[in-house]
DNA sequence: AACGAAGTTCAGCATTGACTGAACGTTCCG
DNA sequence: CGGAACGTTCAGTCAATGCTGAACTTCGTT
């Protein structure tokens, strides 16, 4: 791993972790980002983060609940081969909007147990709950807006990953 | 503090403090959005949260500074009143896509750092920025669209409070 | 002027939780 | 059937950090 690429596995590391996720989720996703071999096996890992098996286990649980990662097995072959799917953007941007959703559930019970108080003591919530109901509905239209522009603009220069085929392609097993 | 409204302040907290912030920040802020009177010193949220004042006045520097809370001074008492300003909501929305710039600044040193690789190396990163860079920019379009949409919903029955006049009606002290 | 109240700062404590490493279960090969 | 390689689990460790409380500064009052 160059410095440039640790920094940069290091950075998504620190990023993730303030996020919710660990530190260690960070840095396997990018150096699943920007690893040189797409497939890595939980050795490859260990070895590339430093890191010890069960960090490498766990966490990989963690990613792979989360869409982040995809985990595939070949026929008798013990280990396991893990990448970064294109759908993990996807996941990404999903998990990204469940931000506005948690949000939302925590504001409608507190309005819940404020439901006594005259309106206007409760606008300041409603309001808030309004606007992230809006923004969380709309987060879906926004990345399929992007994927639909992307595809236009790179029409012919690469495949057409159409979001609705995306729930086709996504084999198991790796071929090999 | 009733049992709802406690539980609505400590989910607050348990959710910003795993979001970067502190938990009491986001006891502080959940507090100020239910109180009922909306401005209260810096004694009241001490002992409404149950907090030393060396939390207080740390934590409302995190709140002040991200633009969550607005702190204000009365001529002639030194006490300072905190309250959750309608423009709260925006400065969250505006922090909540910070996610999404500070993600793209990752990614952008990321791709600085496999620069020699084949285009195809690079295209998992590069797809990532270009979404990130996307939603980031489209955001604030998205709440504005909100803002729009409600004000025409309530024509009449609230106050018009454009987002543009948002940035003239922050007064720095409150009238007595 | 002096006392009290409000706000800030900071060292210290306590809690949390991420990671390690060993023990265990499982699958593949000689 | 052993033996090796791979993945999982979990108790233990250690670092990170959020909060407390005391000391200090600043402002308003009598």
């Amino acid at each position: 791993m160059t410095p440039g690429e640790s920094r940069f596995v290091e950075e998504m590391g620190r990023y993730l972790g303030s996020m919710g996720m660990t530190p260690m989720a960070g840095r396997m996703w990018g150096w699943l980002l920007i690893c040189n071999e797409p497939e890595q096996t939980a050795a490859d890992m260990a070895e590339a983060l430093q890191a010890s098996r069960g960090a490498i286990s766990g966490t990989a649980r963690i990613l792979a609940s989360a869409g982040m990662i995809r985990r595939a097995t070949r026929r008798g072959d013990r280990r396991e081969y893990f990448s970064a799917p294109p759908e993990a953007l996807e996941s990404l941007m999903r998990n990204g909007s469940r931000i506005y959703t948690d949000l939302r559930l925590i504001t409608e019970r507190g309005l819940a147990a404020i439901s006594d108080r005259p309106p206007e003591a409760r606008e300041r919530l409603e309001e808030m709950r309004d606007l992230l109901a809006f923004v969380a509905g709309e987060m879906p239209a926004l990345i399929e807006r992007f994927l639909r522009e992307r595809a236009a603009h790179h029409r012919g220069t690469a495949e057409m990953s159409s979001p609705m085929a995306a729930a086709d392609d996504q084999p198991f097993t790796i071929p090999v």
